[in-house]
DNA sequence: CGCCGGAAGTTGGCTGGCCAACTCGGCCGG
DNA sequence: CCGGCCGAGTTGGCCAGCCAACTTCCGGCG
């Protein structure tokens, strides 16, 4: 499946890594082993030394290979959960690992911005925003509560859906809203009295908390999330290196 | 001291790279501006255009600019917080936020590695490793108790230093110990009796937990860390991207 | 037996070039 | 006035080559 999106990408080098990764994942090179040289890859998959390079930077990247200079890369872990290199709704990561993802719409309200929204969406001082409460399940069970705000032109596309549709990236894809970056804070929160109900858990309760800000192409912000997941149903899973990472850690501030 | 860092890192792209970063944090393209085009860039610094991709790849990864086929680079994030293109250790990422961190040793004890801790740190049935517990504070103020598992090999040169010492990673790197690249976990759990006695919080009382496996240039593990934050005092924060992310989520199933 | 030097192998980095795919704006025709 | 076509500009991708820095191993030498 993420193989067969990897090949239908169509550039050789995610070719090339489609196919490096699924050699690693099933152990050709050993638990801990080395990999051919770059070289040799390139000879072996008949292209350049270059798109090689560029293949083993996204397994570099998803922390499958280390590599430094003077010797052949280590695979650094076979046994990874599972490596998209996607920026993935939560429909298309439940539907990725087996389950059956729902989504029941709580409510919809419009209403002008305040200032931290249009900070975030970058919007004009009372412009106005949608935001939607919706509920999250997986394979029956509630397990987050998402809260989103979105801006004028995606908003109105959202308030048009059928309130059980269970994907809202997939409709707004058909609508031309690309999500293309996005910037994930994650921490703890309490819950409170909403959350409380739907999760059925208690007020105060601890909940892993995922703010979310996600932008087109452009550039431009398509919406600001929150959502907040019961614990012991999801863990967040990041790697990075000293060559390149998309991690850092700060000290709250802001909120 | 970031920029200095990434200057004298030596290769070009990576002087490329920290001068466009000054540049758009300190607001040279506008908020949500474009960048000059990469053959631009290229005269401008003197260099290759492939040189200028490289540098501008460093930028994307860390959530600064946008780019599309077509048209020219997007300014995404003027003001992120810190970017640490790097793996920081606890003291200095303390350091480079202006505060002032610090350790106490609590307990350092030597045994049998169990099965999860054997499988961690690749290591074979019977090897002893070194487990310490320490508490961490931010300008004086308690923040995190971390508790670690070393291999032998460092653990006997951990056990060796000074139950005071603040940084443990800096003594190892002088010991010939790498920190390369790191998996990290997020999730939330409950505070422990040791927990809450070091924190001064109730047990039961939610932490933010980071559960990190590190490995040196050669792919060894050389730690595997439980770090337990008070809520409140960090986040954490990443930036993903269609083209390549390093974020993955998974349902818990192992523990 | 141990240490050191050198050679071979490998990755990091950089150049220059080429073409395809895509965006965007302007021009022209209806 | 609107819509479609076209071309300039720009990034994505790929190639071939070159050198530097580094690791590893082996053999010679003390």
């Amino acid at each position: 499946m993420a193989l067969d999106q990897d090949r239908a990408a169509g550039s050789l080098y995610r070719k090339v890594a489609a196919d490096l990764r699924e050699a690693i994942t099933s152990g050709s090179f050993g638990e801990a082993g080395r990999l051919p040289a770059e070289g040799a890859l390139a000879e072996q998959y008949g292209v350049s030394r270059g798109t090689v390079r560029q293949a083993l930077a996204l397994l570099r990247a998803d922390g499958l290979v280390t590599s430094r200079r003077g010797t052949r890369r280590v695979v650094l872990g076979s046994a990874r959960v599972q490596s998209f290199s996607e920026l993935l709704s939560f429909t298309h990561w439940a539907r990725s690992m087996g389950e059956e993802p729902g989504g029941r719409l709580e409510s919809l309200v419009r209403r002008p911005a305040d200032a931290a929204e249009r900070e975030q969406l970058r919007l004009e001082p009372g412009t106005e925003v949608y935001v939607t409460l919706r509920l999250r399940t997986l394979s029956g069970t509630p397990v987050m509560v998402e809260r989103t705000v979105y801006p004028p032109r995606v908003g109105e596309l959202v308030a048009r859906l059928p309130a059980d549709v269970v994907s809202h990236t997939e409709p707004l894809r058909e609508h031309g809203i690309l999500f293309s970056d996005a910037d994930h804070t994650i921490d703890v929160v309490a819950a409170n009295a909403d959350d409380a109900r739907l999760l059925s858990c208690r007020r105060g309760s601890p909940l892993l908390r995922e703010k979310r800000r996600t932008t087109d192409p452009t550039g431009t912000p398509v919406e600001w999330s929150q959502d907040r997941y019961l614990p012991g149903t999801v863990a967040f899973s990041i790697h990075n290196s000293l060559a390149s990472s998309a991690l850092s850690r700060h000290a709250r501030d802001e909120d």
